[in-house]
DNA sequence: TGTAAACATGTCAACACAGACATGTTTATA
DNA sequence: TATAAACATGTCTGTGTTGACATGTTTACA
């Protein structure tokens, strides 16, 4: 499918990156739907070029060090184009270790069930916050015709899910705690 | 980190099954939070019975079909344990290609957005339903010791991320369309 | 009795990706 | 002026995974 090749070619479609660029971009813009380390960028990045989809001009940086700043080419954007108009079929559930976990979890004690779904619940918390913040540099929507936009609306997905996941943990977190006490009264 | 060979043992230790009872399982159940492959499967299956984690019998089915029934063993199960009690990290946000596409959808005119986020629309919409046609089969919460509890709080959590899945989809087509109206209006 | 669907087990090539290895420069600041 | 952080670009090995290739048998039913 080459994913990553349509998320390089929107990125460079705002305005010309480095490879290094496109990585910071990834690690802080991207990461709430798309991740890609250096090592994936860099090659992926030299094929694009080899294929035409991009160019890239070579500057130097202070005394001698060498970057290449990369454009997308008119061929890219007609690619780029053609990817975002596809309609395709929703991908399979993505997977989750902790799900699996808590499937088999019947072989483990209500303490332990409780330890693991608390551990789960701070850190989706922690990551809701980040998302929030992030969101208050929007105090309204953003024009539909600006690359806002379509952080906006990813952003407000993102947090969605952040909260949907919390709801569930306290689910499970009840149930388990319920069943907690039952076990106790009859002790 | 193996994944895989967790999510079998962990099948293997409710009852003895062939590789393709897995694959079944995979397939039909753990298909809200994991999915594998025969060609997966078998190769993994061959080298947890190399390993000492699982061991076969060799069933004549008819007149001449030999299956492979695995079993867990008993240094399976203690492997099993261990890593149901891990406390791991979240993991990265899972990636999600419709996500990405949105990202840059400003490259899209408002018409092909609807188009598209309908269609998502649509699929969850019927993945949900499935979901909650499996749920029927629980009238109330199984008890905390049994497979079914498992089974039952991670069919919960797929209903809820199907259900925040479509009321994002609806926010965005609500915005889509609040902008196409504005656009009709300086016509 | 023919046949389609389901049962059953495997391999292999190619691709996606992580993590380590490798090497250096520039900038801010203490 | 020393040094740490950030900038900058690559390669390589191993692992996870898909999809195709490959080859049969058994069962239900028309």
């Amino acid at each position: 499918m080459r994913t990553l090749k349509y998320a390089i070619l929107g990125l460079l479609n705002k305005k010309a990156m480095t490879g290094y660029d496109i990585a910071k971009e990834f690690k802080y813009e991207l990461f709430k739907f798309w991740h890609a380390r250096h090592s994936q960028i860099y090659p992926e990045l030299k094929r694009l070029a080899e294929e035409g989809f991009v160019t890239y001009d070579i500057k130097i940086s202070g005394d001698i060090l060498e970057k290449k700043l990369y454009s997308i080419t008119e061929k890219g954007q007609k690619e780029l184009l053609i990817w975002l108009h596809k309609d395709e079929n929703i991908s399979q559930t993505p997977k989750d270790v902790f799900r699996l976990r808590m499937y088999f979890s019947n072989n483990l004690d209500l303490e332990s069930r409780i330890h693991l779904l608390e551990n789960q619940k701070v850190q989706h918390k922690e990551k809701l916050d980040i998302l929030k913040k992030t969101a208050e540099q929007y105090s309204e929507i953003p024009d539909h015709n600006t690359d806002r936009f379509g952080d906006f609306i990813v952003l407000e997905g993102a947090i969605m899910r952040q909260e949907s996941v919390i709801k569930w943990l306290d689910k499970c977190i009840g149930y388990c705690k319920k069943a907690q006490k039952e076990e106790n009264k009859n002790k």
